[in-house]
DNA sequence: GATAACCTTCCACTATACTAGAATGTTGAG
DNA sequence: CTCAACATTCTAGTATAGTGGAAGGTTATC
């Protein structure tokens, strides 16, 4: 299937499609008679896998690697969960920050009068930035 | 304080500073005789507060935003904390996609074996069609 | 055989966020 | 007074992840 067939059902736009050739991420499809790349539904499956890969927030060195594992099928499921582990990791450390700065607002905001008046705890107490830490 | 010591004391680099001044995150200092940037506590604190707001993934533009809030010291105080809500809205979205996201690593994870079998679930289903669970 | 839709390559550009280095000026300690 | 350490501006480069557009070739349809 042509480019722009491959791109619609895999998501992945064909200007992207082609980078992620050039970039080496996925491998040269076979070309038609009149140089256009011609994909199978394999190669749809492994544009998909990256796409969600990345919608899961791995970068594409990280999507490299997966893919590497996903075509090297002898290799240890071990570095895989290793990887999605770390992943996992750097993502509660992500919401354990969101979630104290949430609290810090929260508690900012139940001290602001909500009124008029100008004089509002959540300017001075932004101010004293360097307190704003903790939860 | 000459940039060196704003950079030692607020954890944020010379540079990148002279950076942030450049893109007009923070103010122009005033400069002694010679020259050089002078910059006071507050200074410091500002650039902790970026610093900090950076660590928390929020973009330039977001952390502009915010020191925004600090500086226009005249808005009423109801604005504040609308403004102020409304980040908080903001922050629990982002907490609520990374829990999806976790939640997805999660389950992958569990699946996997974690040994060294090659058959790694995670690798399966990251190649399968959407299946993004919910928190 | 014309015409539109789709493809090709290549170069450049966007956006975000710095980081490096060159050439040169200032400061403080010995 | 010298000299290292630090500062200045400026240009340019890095890294990530693409996107836009020109110039031209291919394919399907009428």
């Amino acid at each position: 299937m042509n480019i722009g067939v491959a791109a619609e059902k895999s998501g992945v736009p064909a200007k992207t499609i082609r980078y992620y050739e050039s970039i080496g991420l996925i491998a040269e499809p076979g070309r038609t008679e009149g140089g256009y790349r011609d994909y199978a539904e394999n190669d749809v499956a492994i544009l998909r896998f990256v796409q969600r890969a990345r919608g899961l927030g791995f970068p594409l060195k990280d999507v490299a690697a997966l893919l590497g594992w996903w075509h090297d099928r002898g290799r240890a499921s071990a570095q895989v969960k290793e990887l999605t582990l770390s992943h996992i990791t750097e993502i509660e450390r992500r919401i354990d920050e969101l979630r104290a700065v949430r609290r810090t607002l929260l508690d900012l905001a139940h001290k602001c009068h909500g009124d008029e008046r100008p004089d509002c705890p959540i300017i001075d107490d932004l101010a004293a930035a360097e307190r704003v830490s903790g939860d």
